[in-house]
DNA sequence: AGTATACCCATTGACGCCCATATAATCCCA
DNA sequence: TGGGATTATATGGGCGTCAATGGGTATACT
């Protein structure tokens, strides 16, 4: 499975819509390339999106928390509830819903950011700000990172 | 896995097209010989590069941490998001994406230098001066080194 | 009807693919 | 082992294709 990774910057048009990019539409799965899932950041003033067939990896997650628990239904309610699956058209372009722009001061230009699994939109000074602090937060924890980034390449070796 | 090693400047051409070394693409994994990914080196004004292969280990151990935790954004905004798959074409030549250019003052030429799992891509003046800082710390560390590069000698003496 | 959205077509600029050439490296055979 | 022949690598440039963007029109929903 493809990741979706890199940056990209790209015009929302006099109808409200934008391209999704290139490869981020390539990175989609196969069977649901028209379609991609938007829901606010549980974490930033931005908006994420995935593929459906991650949203269905998430809701088994959900499912296998206790059935009871507090945060089954938190989790439920935040992330289930409030995505919204939205159409690609055939130029690869899609709309974003005004309660989302909101939520994330997006108005002409958005900021597409690969995250892995999934992708984030920015408004463009949002995206630049957030970049310069996780780079300093990166910086700053090299050494524990090291561990992640270079843990077995050494085992690797031939 | 084949290691990049060994140093050379290459011409960037009217298209921003540089090649990449021969034995540096023959480095690169049989499976994707036609990519590369570039990014920021963390500690210096250089880019650095390596196959796809690596990155998607890097990846895989980003998506294990815990799924809504700070660190797990940083890495993904800071790694995923700052890596540019570049495609490198039939005779061997990739282009630098303009902003990587800005960050390392690359103008006209290059130099690609060979780091084993991976190579850096510097601004062949600063590429020079960089080789003297490496080379005159190396001579000063030469006793901890040695004993990192060359543990068993000692014990296959006659 | 009026608004919203999908489909179709057009434009522009960037990039990939193809072909060409010169220089460097390698081979091969006498 | 020398030296010409062959191949590979780095580099240059033409051209078609694709991605991003713009806009007209059909279709749908309320």
């Amino acid at each position: 499975m493809e990741l979706f990774v890199s940056q990209f910057v790209n015009k929302i048009d006099k109808k409200g819509r934008v391209s999704l990019p290139s490869i981020f539409r390539n990175a989609l799965p196969q069977n649901s390339k028209n379609e991609i899932i938007l829901y606010k950041s549980l974490k930033h003033n931005s908006i994420e999106g995935c593929s459906g067939d991650r949203i269905k990896d998430i809701a088994d997650r959900i499912n296998k928390l206790d059935f009871f628990s507090e945060d089954q239904d938190d989790f439920a309610r935040s992330i289930l509830s409030e995505i919204i699956p939205t159409n690609i058209d055939k130029e690869g372009r899609f709309l974003i819903p005004d309660y989302l722009k909101k939520h994330s001061n997006i108005t002409s230009e958005v900021t597409f950011v690969g995250q892995g699994h999934y992708f984030q939109i920015w408004e463009p000074k949002a995206a630049i700000e957030r970049q310069k602090k996780s780079r300093a937060r990166l910086i700053k924890k090299k050494k524990s990172l090291s561990s992640i980034i270079f843990p077995i390449h050494r085992s690797n070796e031939k």
